[in-house]
DNA sequence: GTCTATAGTGTGATAGAC
DNA sequence: GTCTATCACACTATAGAC
């Protein structure tokens, strides 16, 4: 570490100060984002209301950001993350069938308790923020390999797209409620896992 | 029927052709708003464009429809026609199994050859326009209970649901395109229709 | 019934002063 | 780095002349 004149040592803590204000103003504007997308959806979120918010006026929003898009991205990244850690403690469970039904179930419960957020991580045209989580498929896909299905990632592929479909039509309102989403995801699950079901017997992948 | 004098079969005459003149423009704006929406999706339907491309101004639009909204429910009825007439087919197949077969993939198809009809119809917020066709469903539920299935209902929601998130996926791009749509509809049916499969262990209806 | 003209409101993003 | 002011646009819908 080379030695600093006290000259150089009072620059170097302003300029540390500086950063530190920066990245604060950036998570701020996060956090507020966050609050309307999870209130009101992305579609409310715009840099108006968002200066607003936060008490400085639109232009200042594109020092950090360099578009709305952006803050969008940021958000669904946020997101996935969210994502990822509700299916960490079931990662872990060694029966691949257990393992698939209690990350099916947490895919559906998060989807449940931020229904704004899994609409701008699943169900907003892709853009450049580049496709879903594979993560998730991959370990959808694994398990399915330990059930020796002859296409895992085609079934895992074939279940996540059963599960968003529950989660989708609950949410826009497509589906009569006649059915609780709870029951509908066993029931699915049910289909998809039952012994002699299609795990044998799938095509493609 | 009354007879009518000279003058007043003439004014019955004009207010016919008025009435036929009323009903053409309101169809050549449906005529119009619907090539707007299959090329270019319900949020390029702009009531300016719409009335460039009839050489009317946009006042002229609301002595036809109320509002845009109404122009999209219209158009979302249309759809629901279309989809009702590709099932027709396959409506009167005797084996159960093979009914939801045919059905399911007509259901894709449709999706694939209409997808920002597909869009208007089930992936747009629900508003005023009610649930979507509960038509379909009640097919879906009647061969389901053919089948001798616990929850016919449940299970063609849940079925409708895979289906549903298979096109889902792929028409916002959130999918990785590692398995075709057609495989992963083959796959699904294969997990709702195998024999051995949950049907008779279906919870909740 | 149809037009012109416009009200009224929203948007994302930027130029230029300080 | 922040602000004010504004550009350039989109939109739905309506008032009032003809």
């Amino acid at each position: 570490m080379p030695r600093m004149s006290p000259d150089e040592e009072r620059t170097r803590q302003l300029r540390q100060h500086k950063q530190r204000q920066r990245d604060a103003l950036r998570e701020r504007i996060l956090e507020v984002s966050r609050g309307i997308v999870r209130s009101e959806g992305l579609a409310s979120l715009s840099m108006r209301k968002l200066a607003d918010a936060i008490d400085y006026s639109p232009a200042a929003l594109y020092l950090h950001f360099r578009s709305r898009g952006e803050i969008a991205r940021a958000l669904r990244e946020e997101g996935n993350a969210q994502l990822r850690a509700a299916f960490a403690p079931h990662a872990t469970l060694a029966d691949p069938a257990a393992r698939l039904r209690a990350m099916g179930r947490a895919y559906v419960e998060f989807s449940m308790a931020e229904p704004e957020m899994y609409r701008l991580m699943f169900m907003e045209p892709a853009d450049a923020a580049g496709a879903a989580d594979t993560a998730m498929l991959s370990v959808f896909a694994d398990a399915f390999a330990a059930l020796k299905a002859v296409a895992p990632l085609a079934c895992a592929q074939a279940l996540w797209a059963n599960l968003h479909g529950i989660v989708a039509l609950e949410l826009t309102g497509a589906t009569p409620p006649a059915t609780p989403v709870a029951a509908l995801v066993e029931l699915s699950l049910d289909a998809w896992l039952a012994a002699g079901s299609g795990l044998a017997a799938g095509s493609g992948d």
